[in-house]
DNA sequence: ATTTAAATTAGAATAGTTCTTGATCCAATC
DNA sequence: GATTGGATCAAGAACTATTCTAATTTAAAT
């Protein structure tokens, strides 16, 4: 039995994740967004993934990226008219942007903050996404 | 005297804000967006305006869009990777865009809320700019 | 094994925005 | 009033992130 012949699925990654099936390059893809939490771009994602799928083309990465955020596996990230990040991270939570090193911190709410409570929204809005991004800097202690 | 001959800023308007010469472009521009709240993008200001600057290049609205924006004069809102879209309200507040008729509503913050004391930032932060986006449905009362 | 649908690839196409270059305008000086 | 210099503007080319297209490959189901 030669490493083709093993199950697709042999490494423990479930056949489907919210019902799209996660695919080799889905897999790899979705690990290493997993592994390091730095909000890569999608070409930060083709340059890296080469390692694990030299053959991967960057309409593939653009692909599963898409189909990943659509099946609420991962969420895009936008930063004014930068390129689109992905996170991993599905808990509600916003974005910060340090301009001096580029970095994106998650940001978290204090504990039983619900941001929509503190809106005053239209009546009979139903709210399907939010996005909170910040931008400054680290200053220095 | 013809009207080539007054003043650049008979119409009232000042010549500069906040240090920027404020150009024949850049006022219509701005009247327009001060106008019409529609949160428009670079190109529908760019159709509006000619009613009043028929010569006026797209280059130029972006240019001068830039430049209000750079001055905080108006705001550039952005919404995923739709284009972007500008708003004269200064004042704190998030956008609303309903997916069902594709329009931007101002959402404030109710009385008394400060968002980043809601937020759990990482120590010494400055934070220079929040854009606070939802997406969502107005739905029928 | 064959069939069928889905996924992948490579490259072309697209769209919003920015850049480049030369012309024009305006304010300050001579 | 003419001149100069820097800012602004116009037109179109260029750029870049992303999406689309068409052909190939893969995987699942029969």
């Amino acid at each position: 039995m030669t490493s083709q012949d093993l199950p697709s699925q042999a490494n423990g990654m479930p056949e489907e994740i919210n019902g799209l099936r996660m695919t080799r390059q889905r897999q790899e893809i979705y690990k290493l967004l997993m592994g390091e939490r730095s909000h890569p771009t999608a070409n930060e994602v083709f340059m890296r993934i080469k390692e694990s799928l030299p053959n991967i083309s960057l309409a593939t990465v653009y692909n599963c990226l898409e189909a990943l955020v659509q099946h609420h596996i991962i969420r895009q990230v936008n930063f004014d008219r930068e390129p689109s990040r992905y996170c991993p991270n599905l808990d509600e939570h916003g974005h910060f942007h340090d301009e001096a090193t580029g970095t994106i911190h998650d940001v978290k709410f204090k504990p039983g903050i619900n941001l929509t409570d503190l809106l005053d929204l239209p009546p009979h809005t139903v709210i399907k996404d939010v996005e909170i991004t910040l931008r400054g800097q680290l200053a220095a202690s």
